[in-house]
DNA sequence: ATATCATATGCAACTATTTGCATATAAGAG
DNA sequence: CTCTTATATGCAAATAGTTGCATATGATAT
């Protein structure tokens, strides 16, 4: 049986490590498993909901004067067991939804110029992300073996991120090339 | 103003050059697009429904003994009007998020012949999807100059895949050689 | 004979994600 | 003094996509 992928798992694996809130999650989001995974806040919060309902993660209240009370989850039992049975079991091969790619494909229908423009902005978007990997990199290779051990997974994950990105960019130089004969 | 992207404007992509059923645009889709657009026939049902209802294709019925009458939808100049205006506005970067990231990010709750296993099985299907995108390179390369032009703008999104898959098994090698160490 | 594949369409329920709104404070920049 | 950013949470509505089911026939393979 081939699991079905969920933010869910995404959020388990976040907290088997490290209590954290809503707010905490998002940021972690962002700042490590951001180069193959993105959620929105609101997204968060409600997996959050589903999965304390569901008994997979409890919640204690951290009241703060002047800021709504700060809610601090952490794995269950149950939890756990839900996330290494997800671990143990096959993933689905991600899919590529592209719109830039529809876009390039329709491209007869719209002026080169327009298209040029609209190409730049994503290269901007992805030099930008493939900088922010880099430096991550950077960070990475710069520790002792001892400390980079924990980090040796992670690390990986933020390859992916880096050879994916040179590769966008690989590719978006050669329709340059194409759409300026 | 950014666009939402939806299977509905690649459909009219499709439907701009040449009308069809719900079951051709389903293989036009995986043999057209399938190397950045994953679409099911629940899906491509659906949305033409939509998009007929919306008025911007319409349908006409063909009969046919022993099997469902099929319905072929062809463009209308409102559904026209309405790719030309989603092609001249910026789409979104498209987003990742692979579940196998994920699960290698929590990669220390399980065991290596585990995560090896599953990183196999993503190999063979990722090694699949670049030979078959290889193997429409070369019918693509075959082509006189005159029969490319067409083909040229769709050439490019191959391009995508080919660069996209290359890069993937570049990383899943990447890991092998660390996993093993 | 039997099985599978290709043709051809679709509903219903569920899960996932986006978009827009809403609230409330503190800190820092201009 | 006002604006923006960061902290901190969430609802509601809409759109997007998956999974399971359902039907019906012709052709090809074993």
């Amino acid at each position: 049986m081939i699991n079905t992928m969920s933010l869910k798992h995404a959020i388990l694996t976040l907290l088997e490590t490290e209590e954290g809130s809503g707010y905490d999650l998002l940021k972690r989001f962002k700042a490590r498993l951001g180069f193959f995974w993105n959620a929105s806040h609101q997204q968060i919060y409600s997996q959050l909901k589903s999965l304390h309902h569901d008994g997979l993660i409890d919640c204690t209240l951290e009241p703060q004067q002047g800021k709504p009370d700060r809610k601090v989850y952490h794995m269950t039992q149950a939890g756990h067991d839900v996330l290494i049975e997800w671990l143990e079991n096959p993933v689905k091969v991600d899919k590529v939804n592209d719109a830039l790619l529809v876009k390039m494909y329709a491209g007869h229908l719209i002026d080169k110029p327009t298209m040029l423009s609209e190409l730049d902005a994503h290269k901007v978007i992805h030099q930008r992300m493939l900088d922010t990997f880099l430096a991550l990199e950077q960070e990475f290779l710069a520790l002792s073996p001892q400390k980079k051990k924990p980090f040796e997974l992670p690390y990986l994950t933020l390859r992916r991120g880096i050879l994916g990105e040179k590769a966008w960019l690989e590719w978006a130089e050669e329709v340059d090339v194409f759409l300026k004969r």
